[in-house]
DNA sequence: TTCGTTTTTTGACATTTGTCAAAAACTATA
DNA sequence: TATAGTTTTTGACAAATGTCAAAAAACGAA
């Protein structure tokens, strides 16, 4: 919980008083490797840090499981359009790893918006952080080849190599794995 | 102005006080076609409202000018990752047509945040929209073919063939404009 | 309308990436 | 350490898309 304390205020300072009212409204969850988040269809109503551990989102597409997020230690995660729309998801949120996790819920969070603008305010930035980030992968899946791809998530993620599978890796590089495969043998 | 007014109400209702504050800080602003609201290398400082006209988003990239967003009536406008960072853009700002544009400075709108809890909150939801609208757009690029994506333009955002040459819209949609002529060609 | 410019389409060919099937390498565990 | 399962690589070929050059069409100003 301290972390994501620590983190958050990394984004905008936060008075007691707000912090006390997160570390009441936030609850711990603990979830084994590939244990499901969330599936589809489900709506999404919680938001969620993720204090230690890796999970990915992905959808099924003609009968594959298309990666298209991973999360890792101090991201935050839900499905977005669902969590924002309140529509059913379209994708599942699984656990690549054990992982400890802090969950508000919508309802939760809207009201402490209402009482804290401190919070509002932390979410707005957090929004601002995560959308040039998002720029910044739909900049690359659109305009880059996929050696271009590979080699920014070799300088940029390298972690993400390392604890995941590349098979996740391809389709979240939006390539196949053979493709992926045959890049790799050029280096 | 009061399109602006109206139009951000459909996100989160404001006060009388608030509706004023941003009458006062938003600054009328009128260009011709082909003129530049950014050129790269400058720090996009002001974030714009097109209440009339259009405009396209492009960075140029081996000599080619690649379009990568468009903006119409009602769209917030800026270069995001500059406006938000204070990095000089990578990008140019180009309208399409004549416009009217309501701008505010970075810091005109920080001041307003702090004064208003209601327009940071504004800004909370606004940012949801323009985020989740990414994803779909990156999700596109990512894992649709040319010609779904294509048909997807024709679909949910049909205006914008009528109102944009067809090579801003190849770039727009990550393909070569003679692909997309021979995608057209086929219906 | 006519001329000159810009935009769009078409053709021929090259390149990139995908698909399917099989082999090889790796991993976990009994 | 042997074995079954999973992940990754390789090969052969197919499909999608890009590139370059030229023709055709559309557009705008005089």
């Amino acid at each position: 919980m301290q972390q994501l304390l620590n983190h958050i205020q990394n984004y905008s300072p936060l008075s007691a008083a707000a912090q006390n009212a997160l570390e009441d409204c936030f609850e711990k969850v603990t979830l084994p490797k590939n244990d499901f988040l969330l599936t589809e269809g489900q709506i999404c109503r919680h938001l969620y840090f993720l204090e230690s551990g890796a999970l990915r989102g992905f959808y099924n597409l003609d009968g594959k499981e298309i990666t298209h997020w991973f999360g890792f230690e101090k991201d935050f995660v839900t499905s977005f359009h669902s969590f924002i729309t309140h529509e059913p998801a379209v994708e599942n949120i699984q656990l690549l790893e054990g992982s400890i996790l802090w969950a508000i819920s919508k309802e939760t969070l809207t009201a402490l918006f209402n009482q804290y603008h401190e919070i509002e305010r932390l979410m707005r930035i957090a929004y601002e952080k995560y959308y040039i980030r998002l720029e910044e992968r739909f900049v690359n899946a659109q305009f880059k080849t996929a050696s271009e791809r590979y080699e920014n998530l070799l300088q940029q993620t390298p972690h993400i190599i390392e604890r995941v599978p590349l098979g996740f890796i391809a389709s979240y590089l939006g390539i196949s794995q053979e493709t992926l495969s045959r890049i790799r043998s050029k280096f």
